[in-house]
DNA sequence: GTTAACTCCGAACGGTATACTGAGTTACGA
DNA sequence: TCGTAACTCAGTATACCGTTCGGAGTTAAC
């Protein structure tokens, strides 16, 4: 009773992140025969952000996307897995804007700043990287690009290489966890419409209104400290200022920074 | 023609916002009539959070709650208007920890130290709040009273309200935004095995994983500041260590307190 | 006792992602 | 040159999903 032939294949099945990755890096493997493509992976991607741009992270599908190519549904698989691996491309190809951190002038502390506001407009611009992305970050080209670009940011600085990565991603947590306090962000109307001014306004109409709605249900006296901050004229769960909290983070990476350096 | 009848109810339809709203904060409105109700909004809500707890928030489904529940589906709009009130009950729901900051010893740093330790906590023994949270934050109950009491946590510094309100804001985004840079967080069983241990580890094994397979498919030299950061043993998208970012926000908030009671 | 309000739920509707199957198209290898 | 293998594409099928509808049973108010 021997049994010759070993588990033809001890592969492990390939992940839905390995198949993202190996997705997001390029790898093309497939021959030269067959008619012609008539898509490309760009091109899906592409319809696939101006769908969920036009319709909202809800309405994302993959009928919709093959609707706004003019092309059946199942004509999107043999370019891209499902429907997991294809949020991973949307997600990296928004993830960078069109120039580097460490190419901008000034200091650490300048282009740290600058990054920040980048980031925060970035995500103003497609709210729908906070709802889409929520499974996991899989890196892609463009993050890593960033990520280097973005460590450049501490040369000369006597930060270890740990720090560096840390402060990178303190100051990117802290951009993307007040975008997610703030909601979905402003409609592209909006954002088209005051194109680079940039501006924080502290609360815009939809919180307005739900702050209406809250006034009208909830009993403020059982809550003294809050009231005492919205008799002052703050507006809890709007999310804060953007630019107070930065500068805060700053503030604490600066004085590591002078410590280093002493 | 005159027209003696005027429109009999301007009154606006009402927003899914505010029926999420007006659920949180009570308002129950229900008659005495019929036969005894067979459940609770509290019973649902605890079953929805088991469900997910359990499957992972994609397999969240009205069916499979009320699978659990024993009930069939329908039952449970008598309870809930839709899905997404459902989700900002669950939200509210394990918001907050046993305890309240503003109870807690020490001076405020000591006391915004442990908040955003907690706010950690919770978020990875929770971690399917920051995929389900995605939405709109709808504020409960629960979550204004942590607000509220975080808000006390700097009684006594010469913070102004608004200060106090966005140092609050700043700590909690950035602890939701590194807790999403990391990924979902530990699994339960993990959470129990290492009950109140508290510890940070750098990477989970997931991202071993994954970072192992990246590194199949990158050519780092492409990046050569990334390279020299993981030559120094860093770990990039596996989420810095929590503490780093943290410590250097308090001491930006620090600065502030020091300056203010000058 | 009648009735109106209420609970519960099976069934159905329109939507989703994905798998499967088959037909049509292309280019390599003999 | 031409058969055939490899490939693209789409229609159909499956298995879910949230939500609505209508009916049957139950209770309190009148």
């Amino acid at each position: 009773m021997t049994d010759p032939l070993p588990a033809p294949a001890p592969v492990p099945p390939p992940s839905p992140q390995e198949r993202a990755l190996a997705l997001l890096w390029g790898g093309d493997t497939r021959g030269s025969r067959g008619p012609a493509r008539g898509l490309t992976r760009e091109r899906i991607v592409e319809a696939a952000i101006e769908v969920v741009e036009r319709d909202g992270p809800a309405a994302m599908s993959l009928r919709r996307v093959a609707a706004q190519l003019g092309v059946g549904v199942a004509s999107l698989y043999t370019y891209v897995p499902g429907r997991a691996e294809l949020e991973a491309l949307m997600l990296d190809a928004v993830a960078v804007g069109p120039t580097l951190p460490h190419e901008w002038p000034g200091d650490w502390r300048a282009k740290l700043t600058a990054l920040a506001h980048d980031d925060w407009r970035q995500l103003r611009r497609h709210p729908w990287v906070l709802e889409l992305g929520a499974a996991e970050q899989v890196p892609g080209p463009n993050m890593l690009r960033w990520l280097d670009s973005a460590l450049r940011v501490f040369d000369g600085t006597g930060l270890g290489e740990a720090e560096k990565l840390a402060a990178i991603e303190a100051v990117d947590a802290y951009v993307r966890g007040l975008g997610r306090l703030r909601g979905a962000g402003e409609s592209a109307a909006e954002a088209a419409g005051r194109e680079g001014t940039d501006a924080d306004t502290g609360a815009d109409t939809d919180t307005r209104e739900r702050d209406d709605a809250l006034g009208r249900l909830v009993d403020f006296d059982r809550y003294p400290a809050l009231r005492r901050a919205l008799a002052a004229g703050a507006t809890p769960y709007a999310g804060a200022p953007f630019e107070f909290g930065l500068q805060r983070l700053l503030d604490g990476i600066e004085q590591l920074v002078i410590r280093r350096s002493a």
